[in-house]
Order: C-alpha cells, then structure tokens, then sequence
DNA sequence: GCTTGAGTTCACATTACATCA
DNA sequence: CCTGATGTAATGTGAACTCAA
C-alpha cells in the first residue's frame, strides 16, 4: 500500500526567528552567492542585531526535512517511473532566452509555439507562451495546495490530468505556490519584528532617559538622595511606566520580581 | 559495505510574459 | 497607444536524496 508522505504535513511555514547575532546565515544566503534577497533587509538600519532567519525546516531544510521521511523512498522510487516520462528535459528543450524579444520575433515564433493548455499538443511545446490558468484551475490547484503543500509524483499525475495540464506545469505552479506562501509569511514575521524591534527601541531609549534624570537627581540632592531609594533598587514597568519597588523597601510584597520589567510586553502584577 | 553516476525533487533566484492602471 | 508596476508561469542552478551498477 501506497504511503502518502504528506500525510506528514510538513507545514512549510515554520520559521524560525531570531533576535540577537545574526551568525545563522541562512541556508539561502549561504548557498546562494548571487544574492539574497530577503524583504527583511536594511529592515534594521543600526548596529542592532537583529536577524530573520528562515529555519532550515522552512527553506532549504524543508527539503531535507522531507527527504527525511520514512516514506520517502516508496514514492521516489514511482517518481522515477512517472517522472522519466515527464522530467523537464523531455519536452523543455528551450533555451533560455536572455533578452525580450521583439513582437517580430515573438510573432514569428508564435508559429512555432504550441499551447501548453492542451494535453495532446504538450509534446510540441516550445517558446515561453505564458500559460493563464483558468479561475477553475487555479482554484483546483489552490484546494489542493491547502490540503498539501507538495504533491508526490501519483497526485501530480492525477491533478495534471484533472486540469488538463502537463504535470510539470503542476509541479512549477506548486513550487511557485510555496514560494509565494513562505514569502508572505517572511512579510509577515518582518513586520512583527520590526514592531519588536521599535518596541524594544522605544524602551532602551526611556531607560536611558530615565537613567539621566535619576543620576542628575543623585547627584544634585546628595541628601536627598540619602533617604531615596537607590536608583539601582528602583524599577519600572515598562508597559505602565510607574516606578516599583525602592520607596518601601519593607513591603517586599510590593516589589517586583527580578527580571519583571524587562519583558517590555508584560505588566506586573502591581501594575 | 562503499563508491559513483544517473535520475528526481526541492528551494531559490531570476526571467519573461500578461495584465492593468 | 505607451509605460511602469505587478502578478505569476517558466526556467536555471545547486543541493539533497535514492537507487542501481
């Protein structure tokens, strides 16, 4: 019996992020010498170091993630039956073209071009004609998607069929598919942690505010000074902003834990 | 058991086409 | 019409993996 390795429902979306020494480059940034694009960068403009990194579980590592599954061989071992039939190399046998063409040229080679829409004609199909999914297969292909978010050679088949695709086409718009998912959920992580990141800038720079006034305050009123709480005892919420603790160091109860004012997303309980 | 080459799939980057404002 | 922006299908590349020889 057949295992069906998505059954696993590797959610492609697992992120990993990450605050602090940007040291995990990324399985895209390493490999990819050309260049990474992440949307996220220069998102952090000072000397913070602050890195999104896509975890290997997401990116290149979903791959292995997968590869990694038990059933994984089943399957491959069909897709070399199926895919030999329909691997790339079987029927793209086009150059990559590294200019726009002219509408002349285009014309021309429209001649040459078979639509990619029909089944029956795939084998001739040439030229970079660029297919229009119709609303019904889009919608199929995203119903599909949403049950997984990768197909294995006997689906790929099936839908191709279904759609009146060529598997490869099936295989190109899932792979674009996760491409476009992942990067709408980097989008998404950016924009949460540039609000940390805002967040987090925010309180440092009311801390060092308020450092200064509480070192002006010590040292112009020695005396006074005398009976104040030391600044080192005084805390405050960042979220409510009220001083705790210090002004009455007997009622410990008051006082806040260590370590409370400095999750900027939390109130104490005396708060 | 180990090695190696072929075949496959994947992520990712990029290109190029179609559409729209 | 022309043009730039945008969405996305298609392509190229390299890595990871399996399998058979």
């Amino acid at each position: 019996m057949d295992m069906d390795p998505h059954d696993t429902c590797h959610t492609d979306l697992s992120i990993g992020l990450g605050i602090g020494p940007a040291t995990t480059a990324s399985d895209d940034c390493r490999r990819r010498q050309r260049g990474c694009c992440s949307p996220c960068a220069n998102l952090f403009p000072d000397e913070t170091s602050l890195s999104l990194s896509l975890s290997d579980d997401a990116s290149g590592g979903g791959r292995t993630m997968q590869k990694a599954e038990a059933d994984r061989p089943a399957q491959l071992s069909s897709s070399r039956s199926a895919g030999s039939l329909f691997s790339p190399a079987a029927y793209v046998a086009i150059p990559k073209k590294k200019k726009k063409k002219t509408k002349e040229e285009d014309v021309g080679a429209e001649m040459e071009r078979v639509s990619c829409r029909g089944s029956d004609e795939e084998e001739n199909s040439s030229g970079r004609k660029k297919l229009r999914l119709t609303r019904e297969q889009s919608a199929l292909l995203e119903d599909r998607f949403k049950e997984h978010t990768t197909l294995n050679p006997k689906q790929k088949q099936a839908l191709a069929k279904d759609l009146n695709l060529r598997p490869r086409q099936v295989e190109v718009w899932f792979q674009n598919r996760r491409a476009r998912t992942k990067l709408k959920q980097t989008e998404v992580d950016c924009e949460f942690l540039k609000k940390c990141y805002e967040a987090l800038t925010n309180e440092n720079q009311r801390l060092q505010k308020e450092l200064q006034e509480l070192k002006a305050l010590k040292f112009a009123q020695p005396l006074l000074h005398m009976q104040l709480p030391s600044a080192a005892a005084l805390t405050m919420c960042p979220s409510c902003q009220r001083i705790n603790g210090g002004g009455d160091a007997k009622d410990s109860s008051k006082a806040p834990k260590p370590g409370h004012c400095l999750n900027p997303f939390s109130h104490s309980a005396a708060c």
